[in-house]
Order: C-alpha cells, then sequence, then structure tokens
DNA sequence: TCAGGTTTGGAACGATCGTTCCAAATGAAC
DNA sequence: GTTCATTTGGAACGATCGTTCCAAACCTGA
C-alpha cells in the first residue's frame, strides 16, 4: 500500500482517543495504542507525531465533537430548559454505543495533565469556557421564553451548572450509582425553576 | 541508626502525600519520592512496601485528615452555614502553607485510579460518602436552627453541594481564576437560602 | 568494650517505557 | 513490466520504570 494508507486516520484516532479517555495519559502505553488500534508503532508515528501530538489530537477531535454533535445538536433539537438537562444526562448515563461511561475526557485531562503543561491546559480551559457559555446561552434564552425563573443571575447560574456536571463526571468513576447521578442532575435542573 | 529509623514515618509519609497529590499516581516515580522525601529507596520499601501500599497509606493520611483536620474542626467552630462555607473554601483557595492549590487528592484519584483499582475506589468512594453526609447533617442542622431554607431536602441538596465542591476542585486544576471560584462558592451558598 | 540485629545507601536487576530505524511490501505512474 | 515514492511491520535503541539485594554504618543491650 504505497500512496494511500492501509488505515482510516479519523477512525484509528478516535479509537485512540476512547484509549486515552478511559485510561489517562500517563496509564497508555504506545502497545497500548498499537493494539487497541490495530496500527503499527511505525504507521502511528509517521502519521501522528509522537505520544503528545497524538494525545492532543485525540483531546481536539473529543473537544470538536462536543462543541458539535452534542451543544449543537442540542441546542438545536430542545428548548432551553431541556438542552440543559440533555447535556447533563450525557455525562451521568452510560455510553450507548460503548456500553461503559468513562466520565468526560476533557474532565479527566484537566486534573491529570492541565495543571503541567501548558497546551492541554489552554484546550482544556477553552472546552470549559465554552460549556459555561452554553449553559449561561440557554439559561438567557430559557428566561426570555419563561420557562426558567427570571430572578436567575445567568452567569453565576451557569458557572454553577459547570460545576455541577463536572462533578457528575467525577462521580461517575468512583461512584456510578443511578440513584445518585440522577439525583444531581434533578438539583441542578432544580435551581432554575 | 540501628534500632530507630532517622526519618519520621508520618513526616515522610506526609511528604509522599504531597507529590502524589500534586503530580498523581503515575506520573510519580520512585524515584521523584526519593528526591522529595529525602529518604532512601531501600528504606521507604521497607517501611511503606511497594509504590502502591505507599499510595494507599498516603491517601489513608489525606482521608484521615480531612476528617479530624477539616470536617470535625469546621463543624465544631462554625454554625452549619458557615461550615459549609468553610469546605467549600478550604478547596477554591490556596493552601497558605503550601502556597499552591492542588485541589482535592481524592477527587484527583476519584478519576485517575478508582475505575481500575477497586482498593482505592473503596477508599475514594468512602471519603464522598462522609463529605455528602457531613453537608446533609449540616443543612438539616441549619434548617433546625433556621439559618438554611426549611423547604429544601436535605438528601438531594446535599448531593448536589459534593458535586458542587468536586466541580471546584476540578476547576482549581484547569482555572485558577478567582472570581470563577468565588462564584461557584457563592452561587452552591445561595442555593441554602 | 563488645556483640547483634536493624537501618541505610546505592548498585544492580529485568521489564517496560517512548522512540527511531530500516528492509520488505505495495500499488500508482509511465 | 518496470520504476519508485510511500507505507508497513518489527527489530532494536537508550532511558527509565518499580523492585530487589547486600555490604557498610550504626545504636542499643549486655
Amino acid at each position: 500500500m504505497p500512496w494511500q494508507k492501509t488505515f482510516d486516520v479519523a477512525e484509528t484516532l478516535d479509537k485512540a482517543m476512547q484509549t486515552f479517555w478511559a485510561q489517562g495519559y500517563e496509564a497508555t502505553s504506545m502497545q497500548d495504542l498499537v493494539e487497541r488500534t490495530g496500527v503499527n508503532r511505525g504507521s502511528l508515528y509517521a502519521t501522528y507525531g509522537d505520544k503528545r501530538a497524538l494525545f492532543l489530537a485525540a483531546l481536539r477531535m473529543y473537544d470538536d465533537r462536543m462543541r458539535d454533535n452534542l451543544l449543537r445538536r442540542v441546542e438545536a433539537a430542545h428548548d432551553p430548559r431541556d438542552a440543559v438537562r440533555q447535556v447533563f444526562l450525557r455525562f451521568s448515563e452510560v455510553n450507548p454505543e460503548s456500553g461503559v461511561n468513562c466520565g468526560c475526557f476533557i474532565t479527566n485531562t484537566a486534573l491529570e495533565l492541565a495543571p503541567h503543561d501548558a497546551d492541554v491546559c489552554r484546550i482544556v480551559a477553552q472546552a470549559q469556557r465554552r460549556i459555561e457559555a452554553f449553559f449561561r446561552r440557554m439559561i438567557e434564552d430559557g428566561k426570555a421564553q419563561g420557562t426558567i425563573t427570571a430572578e436567575l443571575d445567568a452567569g453565576e447560574t451557569a458557572r454553577g451548572l459547570l460545576a455541577s456536571m463536572i462533578g457528575i463526571a467525577v462521580l461517575t468513576r468512583s461512584r456510578p450509582e443511578r440513584d445518585l447521578l440522577n439525583g444531581v442532575v434533578e438539583e441542578a435542573m432544580r435551581r432554575l425553576g
């Protein structure tokens, strides 16, 4: 196979992303990635660069999908109040595709790498700001439509929802109890009135 | 020094704990621990066992201190409402001793190891349940004293505060902005009425 | 003062880490 | 069919990982 690769670049990056997502950066070896993607060492290095570059590409892919496949679609398909709930449910419920819930890749990375890697920190912080802005916009829209309490401070409440969402992503990995996670979601929704 | 060690066992464990806390388990090598504690390899192994045992001892030490030096003291020194705020501030403000804020060791560990290590998961989940129970008790006491809104469901609100606290611990490492962290604390306190 | 058992420090182990390198395989272009 | 740029698979690199081991240093009890 000379003039074109024998593997799908995006599909392989997706498998690498799932591996990093589930195991973290340090706990994932290049050998793990070779086995999970089915692509050889040399090809991985030639295509994506070294381990850190591959991780950054995976993180950006996750970030892009969160923006395009989650926030955008949810905003288009639901009223503001339900849109917020849908985002929460995404992180509290088991992924129907993989059958497991690895929480949030951004949140996992925020704790493991953000304090020690400026490039990672920038991507993570930007993703968190985007979610915060999404919540704020939904709250403002909901207030305008009358489905969310008008007295709320949109900015402060959005920050609170962001923290709650992150908390859910963590609890999902340490206490995957349906009652607990649903309870946190309901408590968060109740703040919206 | 034959019949007694030349280093303080608890003090050395404290230094190891701070290293694991700041860097995580995988990113911390035994060589790091030797340098940070000033204790030699052989002594660390003879005293604490292997790396995982040392980590578990450090995690238990953190858990014990959170129970004895944070929750217990805060509960004794403040009214229920302020006690909740004090716990939040502990995780959102820079530690005056170390000069940095590494977030919450339990939360860091919840993401990195809890899904893949049953012993770690048990310690982490128990610590989280203890904080949740603390919040619930403070809410019930505050309701009885009239400083917290009587209409609140103590159990559900406590779960919400736990998630918010975890969110703060994560944001501290990825977006250490005073306005953001204070805002989340204020939003959480506002729920108590 | 001497003997005994414990701690200590550092050398050394095999395994695995991330990374590099290269001969073999490949299929489009001529 | 020949040529050739490119990919491929796996061997191999040095570094570092967690861990083990042991001679030397040491203080306590006799």
